[in-house]
RNA sequence: GGUACCAUAGCUCAGUAGGUAGAGCAAUGGACUGAAAAUCCAUGUGUCCCUGGUUCGAUCCCGGGUGGUACCA
């Protein structure tokens, strides 16, 4: 697409599709990208993963209908990869993109690494895995309370305000503490960053009860569709993190022996609702997205290429 | 057709020596700056099948329905 017009002096417009699963963000992304001839950036932390395609109903290459799609199936479950990354990746590729194309579209439903690119991420030491390591057995061994109490010793002020059940908030908080020799809470501001392009945040929304419809419909087809043998294929590496996700811990169950696959169905089922219900938590608290109704795609595109004018 | 047992939350069930009830699961609301499809927190859900009787009071006891399960014919 040829480049018309810079708004406010910025670099372009993302617009990113947000929503909650099966929310039908992909096909809603792929028809908006036609229309403007552009580029899809993938905000879906588990697609990334090129062996775990089915099980992440990660966009096919019917689906993508010739549109270039950034960020699906770039990483093997092997790699590491997290959001600080994410956001650095998605702003270079973004400028570059940028020079050429006047909107851009992020999909996905990872909030955490939506917020990134939106508004940027303190600068913050990467994990490290040993540290990670010692962290468990201190948790293995005493428990959140234990963590808590370390916590409380590096970052009183910090320990005051986290979720003290959360593990994984208290161990991160530990782990920047230790890896950089300050309190967390002298690094972790928190600060919105302004970004060289115009963003426009839309989300994808649905009567509750046909979501859930569509979740089971489309976990029945993804079944149909060799889901089982993909999961085992990666079996053998089940601690990876990649592959501590919805579906795949369930169909491990069932390979252990554990479940039926009757049960194991039922329990993605289950978990899949709920992924879904806190993928609209993170986004109800968000003032700026504007809400399209998903229900119907014609009406949802249109609401979405008027908001987009609204905006150019 | 007969006999026995059962009927309580969306589901599986517990319970009330007669004073209108509670667990698990599901569900709902929420938090969340490097594991985020992760992790964590909070909260209820009711004609106790219907209908007569006894009783100050019945989900509980008694009678009659209705439905289910098992066994016998």
């Amino acid at each position: 697409m040829q480049k018309i017009l810079t708004p406010n002096n910025k670099q372009g417009l993302l617009v990113v599709i947000a929503g909650p699963t099966a929310s039908g963000k992909t096909s809603l992304a792929v028809q908006l990208a036609r229309h403007y001839r552009t580029e899809i950036i993938s905000a879906d932390s588990r697609q990334f993963f090129k062996e775990i395609p089915l099980g992440t109903a990660a966009p096919t290459e019917m689906e993508m209908q010739g549109i270039p799609h950034h960020f699906v199936g770039h990483l093997s479950i092997h790699e590491g990869y997290n959001v600080s990354k994410f956001e650095l990746d998605v702003l270079q590729l973004l400028e570059d993109k940028f020079k050429t194309h006047e909107v851009m579209i992020m999909v996905g439903g990872s909030g955490l690494y939506i917020d990134a690119v939106c508004n940027g991420i303190d600068l913050l030491p990467d994990p490290d895995p040993e540290m990670r390591n010692k962290l468990n057995d201190t948790f293995i061994k005493e428990g959140v309370m234990g963590l808590a109490n370390w916590l409380r010793e590096l970052d009183p002020e910090y320990y005051e305000v986290v979720d003290r059940s959360n593990r994984m908030r208290l161990m991160r908080g530990i782990e920047v503490c230790l890896q950089t020799g300050k309190p967390f809470t002298e690094q972790r501001l928190k600060t919105k960053r302004k970004r060289p392009f115009e963003i426009l945040k839309v989300g994808v929304e649905w009567p509750r009860d046909l979501l859930v419809d569509r979740i089971h419909q489309r976990t029945d087809q993804m079944l149909a569709l060799g889901w089982l043998d993909e999961a085992k294929r990666v079996y053998p590496n089940r601690q990876l993190n990649a592959l501590n996700t919805v579906g795949y811990k369930e169909l491990f169950a069932f390979l252990d022996g554990d479940w039926s696959l009757d049960m194991a169905i039922e329990k993605i089922k289950t978990n899949t609702r709920r992924y879904a219900k806190r993928q609209m938590t993170w986004l109800r608290r968000d003032m700026d997205v504007h809400w399209v109704d998903g229900t119907d795609a014609g009406p949802a595109l249109q609401d979405l290429i008027q908001l987009v004018e609204g905006v150019r």
